[in-house]
RNA sequence: CAACUUUAUUGUGCGGUCGCGGGGUAAUACCGUGAGGAAAGUCCGGGCAUCACAGAGCAGGAUAGCUGUUAACGGCAGCCGAAGGCGACUUCAGGGCAAGUGCAACAGAAAUAUACCGCAUUAUUUAUAGUGUAAGGGUGGAAAGGCGAGGUAAGAGCUCACCGUAGAGCGGGAGACCGUUUCUAUCUGUAAACCCUAUCCGAUGCAACACCGAUUGGUUCUGUGGAAAAACCGUCUGCUCGACGGUCACAGAUUAAGGUGGCUUGAUUUUUCCGGCGACGGAAAAAGUAGAUAGAUGAUCGCACACGACAGAACCCGGCUUAUAGAUAAAGUUGCUUU
RNA sequence: GCUUGUGUAGCACAGUUUGGUAGUGCAGCUCAUUCGUAAUGAGCAGGUCGCAGGUUCGAGUCCUGUCACAAGCA
C-alpha cells in the first residue's frame, strides 16, 4: 500500500469543520466528543479542537498530542475493518488533559471500531 | 546551633522501540538536530520595514536627586538625601507651592484670611456698640515656626536669647549635597491639582513590507484631455498658517482566495586574560545553536532519586513586571552555648 | 502576533470629567388596597466599587502593577 505516504490527512479548513458539526454523528464520553462522517475519499481524515476552556496553551498541547497519539494507534485497524473512509472531528474537554493515551486508547477501540467496523461487515 | 538579610546557580537524568517538524546525504532508507528562565504580560527601549520627507508655531505625550554605563531606555551600577529596622539591609515618580492660580468636605469664630468666648480700652443708658489683640478655650490632618524673657492698656518676632525651616553669602566636593560663631525672612498642606523648569519624542507595525496570481468587480497610482474664481474633499499624528494633489471621461498598471520571500550569524554564546569599586568596555580562542504556518517534543519499557513546580518559540535583541515544587552554593547580621 | 475597551447591589446601568453623601430601574421581603391575585401606594434590606500597593488629612474617582472578560486588524 505505497500509495500515499501520510495515512491520514488533517482537516483544515473551517467550512468543513461547520459541516461536520452539523450533519456529522456525535459520539460522547467523559474524554471527548466525536462527530464522524462518511467521505468519499481513499483516506480517512481527522481534526482536533482544543478550546480556550481547557487551560492554557501547555495543557491544550498536551490534549491535542494525546488524542493524536490514539488516533494513530487506532487507525490501521480501522483501515483493515472498513473498506469505508471517514472524517472524524475530535473536541477536547477538561478531563483529556490527565488522561494517558492507553486509557484513551481503549475507550476509542470500544467506540469507534465498536460501532463503524462491525457496520461494515453486517453490511 | 537557631532566626534572618542579600546574591547566584539549577529547573529530572541515561538508554531502547514506535511517531512528529526542519536540515543533510540521497531516494522512501540512514545521519544529525529540535522550546524557556520566564518562551508569559505587552509595560518601556532599540534594530528592521513601509509611508511622509516643505516646513514653521502652538498644543500633546514621556521622564524627574547626581555621576557614570549603553545601540537605546522609564533599565542597570556607584554615590547623595529621606523613611523603616537592634543589625546585615530594604523602600522611595526623590525638581519647583520662596513664579502664578486653584482646592482644603464635615467640624470650627476663622482654612490663608478671620474676632465666637475671652483679655484690654473708649463712649454712654451698665448693657450694648466701636477700637486694639492671637496669650488662653474648644474644632480639625493642618490654627500663623517652637519655647522663655523683655515689653504693653491688653497683646503680638514688636525686641532679645536659644533652637528649627528656607534662601543668600563663604568653605569643601566632579556633582547631587554637606558644613557654617555671617546676613535675610512672601515660614500651613497639596504639583500621582492646573502649571513652571530641564531633557527627549514623526507615524505605523512582520497581520510591516517585497514578489507571483484567473473571470469579474472595487480601490489606488500613472498618463492624456476637461475643469481649475469660489467652495468641498484628501495627505503632511491633533490645531493654525503654509504646501501639494483631487472632483469628470478614457487607457494602462495595481489589488482581493492562495503561494514564495522576510526567517534566523546575531549589539550571538562559552572560556581565558586585561582595565574599572561596579554597571560595563577591550583583546584572543572555540562553538555553529528551533524556524513551524490549524502551527512540530508524545507514547511505552528499564534503572536511579527528591517522584518532577510555573509553564510552550511565531521577525529579532536589551531590560522591567508577574508565576514558580524543590535542590545547591557564597557572603553577611543578630542571639545563645562552648573555648 | 498587534491594537483597543469594560469590571459598581441578584440583573441592567448612573456616579470617575472637577477626590469628602455610593445612587436609579427591575427583581426580593414587609405592610396597605382586594373576596383573592395582578397592578398601584408606602417602607425595608441588600455593596471587599475586580484585586494589590502608592500619593493625600481622606480615593469608586488620581498614579502604578496585576487578574478576568469583550471587541477590532489578514
Amino acid at each position: 500500500m505505497g500509495d500515499f505516504r501520510k495515512k491520514y490527512v488533517c482537516i483544515k479548513k473551517d467550512k468543513e469543520f461547520r459541516f461536520l458539526f452539523n450533519k456529522g454523528e456525535s459520539i460522547v464520553s467523559y474524554a471527548f466528543i466525536c462527530y464522524v462522517r462518511e467521505n468519499k475519499r481513499r483516506v480517512n481524515r481527522i481534526g482536533i479542537v482544543t478550546g480556550k476552556k481547557i487551560g492554557n496553551a501547555v495543557k491544550r498541547n498536551r490534549a491535542r498530542r494525546v488524542i493524536r497519539e490514539a488516533f494513530r494507534l487506532i487507525e490501521p485497524r480501522l483501515r483493515e475493518q472498513s473498506t469505508k473512509r471517514y472524517d472524524f472531528i475530535f473536541v477536547a474537554r477538561a478531563k483529556t488533559t490527565e488522561l494517558k493515551t492507553d486509557k484513551l486508547y481503549s475507550l476509542m477501540n470500544k467506540l469507534i471500531i465498536g460501532k463503524y467496523g462491525k457496520k461494515n461487515e453486517q453490511k
